[in-house]
RNA sequence: GGCGGCAUAGCCAAGUGGCUAAGGCAGCGGUCUGCAAAACCGUUAUUCUCCGGUUCAAAUCCGGAUGCCGCCUCCA
């Protein structure tokens, strides 16, 4: 057992002791139901694909938790010291933006492109770690079509009435993700055989025939079958395919698309090349609004700037949608956000408080706690991203360090340690905020003034003081060690 | 009807067989303060929806009940 000067923290933290081979991270795969040990294709990078989302409108912040769940995951491979590469496409392409833009009467591209900024100020907003790019639908159609000819070569394909679809019926073990069985001649509730021109209604869309409205309005695409447009799931497949390979780590999705989006995506992609495309397959569940799945058609969607009209920054919005488990299901309120803004601003306060700390003459635990903090954080977040648990861990190292802080104990350097090791933890929740706070000169002389009244004991003129501060955004505290400040 | 999932304090939430059932928010008590606020200290579930079973031992496993959510091949 060795024993080292400052506890071993430092030097159990260096990356002699990071063996990525052997990751202790555990994922629960949709495919098999169960958590298992995480074995990257590669030592050092991970494909992560994330199913994009359709802008034919506004996004709601039930369609940014599960991009906020693909970055946390992002984040915590990369504190692992994996690099990552992240693809998520937009679907610009999909019925509604056609149908859309055929009611507006514009071109597709206009018609899509306020869904798609507002989606990727959202993300920024959200503080998501941008990828190198964000492929469109739109922009793909060959490689679509070039797939689709695979699929047709291979058998699993067909063209009925200048449609192209997946004979499901080709692939064994279609069903293996979502568990949707087919017997025969029992559809599921919701099929309208009358709707269906293919030879099984199971069979999925791969290109539709474009109807005559779109032809009028140049909403087509010309293939051999005829004009078409391609499907979601198609989009997807393709987009995945073409800048992860046939092959990457992850692919990450919503809940409420494992079917039939997400096995139709796996079909594609083993009937093109014969393996599964990607490995970890996993399902950030619903944002729920009293009781029911936040949605436009039902009318309870709330955004990203309904919340920003109301007070919430990004930052709170983004604890709110991360602060649970990405497996349970979450219940929006208004009281649920306000809960999540006062932890940030819990938050906020002890990062400041680091900041303008007063040096003392040391704390002989500090690499201790700062140890424990990173094992429990990691730990938690190896059992498949429990956030829960790395927060807890969070606020317990939090609480730790609160009094030795309070009394002004802690060196100069245990307080750089401990700045680096939040700064660290922060780089995979991405919530917190380390910038200095800075106090406009008009309050710094209002400061002066009340200290003044004060030691004249002239109260009113001091609280009056106070509370035009406080109209200034100051928050004022008068502490034995003397008067301090925060932004409110 | 089929498939998948959920139920833990006032609210949110971790815990999937064994130490006092994490943590956050809110509340309450205290220290400090001219008053406040902040900070700090302390406190808040003999019990995990209900009933039955297995076990030396169950929030955790099994059976049943109740309530709730998502999906069921158009579209997303």
């Amino acid at each position: 057992m060795a024993i080292f000067p400052d506890g071993g923290e430092r030097y159990l933290s260096t990356d002699l002791f990071t063996d990525r081979t052997q990751s202790s991270l555990k994922i629960y795969n949709t495919i098999t139901k169960e958590k298992g040990a995480f074995k990257p294709l590669r030592p050092d990078e991970i494909l992560m694909h994330s199913c994009g989302p359709t802008v034919h409108e506004v996004p709601h912040i039930g369609n940014f938790r599960r991009f906020i769940v693909s970055d946390l995951i992002r984040r915590y491979l990369e504190y692992q010291g994996f690099r990552v590469k992240h693809v998520m496409n937009i679907i610009d392409l999909d019925d509604r933006s056609i149908r859309g833009a055929e009611q507006a009467d514009v071109d597709l591209a206009t018609y899509t492109e306020k869904g798609a900024t507002v989606f990727l100020e959202g993300l920024r907003a959200l503080n998501l770690r941008p990828d190198e790019e964000y492929p469109r639908a739109s922009g793909h159609f060959d490689e679509m079509v070039k797939l689709v000819e695979k699929l047709v070569q291979k058998g699993f394909a067909y063209e009925k009435l200048r449609s192209v679809y997946f004979d499901i019926s080709k692939l064994a073990d279609y069903g293996c993700l979502s568990n949707v069985v087919h017997q025969k001649g029992e559809p599921g509730r919701t099929v309208d055989l009358d709707d269906y021109e293919k030879d099984s209604p199971a069979d999925f869309t791969l290109l539709k025939r474009s109807t005559l409205s779109e032809l009028k309005k140049g909403f087509y695409f010309k293939t051999r079958w005829g004009n078409v447009r391609p499907s979601w799931h198609l989009e997807c497949a393709t987009a995945a395919m073409k800048y992860l390979g046939e092959t990457f780590d992850i692919h990450a999705s919503g809940a409420d698309v494992i079917f039939p989006h997400c096995e139709n995506v796996l079909a594609i992609g083993r009937a093109a090349t014969g393996n599964r495309p990607a490995n970890y397959w996993l399902h950030t569940e619903l944002v729920l609004v009293e009781g029911a799945k936040m949605s436009r058609s039902l009318g309870n969607a709330v955004t990203l700037e309904d919340l920003d009209k109301r007070g919430y920054r990004g930052r709170e919005v983004r604890f709110f949608l991360l602060g649970s488990h990405y497996r349970k299901p979450l219940h929006f309120s208004y009281g649920a956000l306000e809960t999540a803004k006062n932890t940030v601003r819990k938050l906020d306060g002890f990062i400041q408080r680091l900041i303008r700390f007063t040096p003392g003459n040391g704390y002989p635990d500090t690499d201790q706690m700062i140890y424990d903090v990173k094992q429990e954080f990691a730990g938690a977040m190896d059992d498949d991203f429990n956030v829960s648990g790395a927060l807890a861990a969070l606020f317990g190292f939090i609480r730790r360090v609160g009094l030795p802080l309070s009394r002004g104990q802690f060196s100069e350097s245990e307080r750089n340690r401990i700045l680096e090791t939040v700064q660290r933890l922060d780089s995979v929740l991405g919530v917190m905020n380390f910038e200095e706070e800075q106090l406009g000169e008009a309050a710094r002389l209002l400061m002066r003034e009340r200290e003044m009244r004060r030691t004249e004991g002239r109260w009113e003129e001091a609280d009056r003081i106070r509370d035009r501060l406080a109209e200034m955004g100051v928050e004022i505290s008068d502490t034995p060690g003397g008067m301090v400040w925060r932004l409110k």
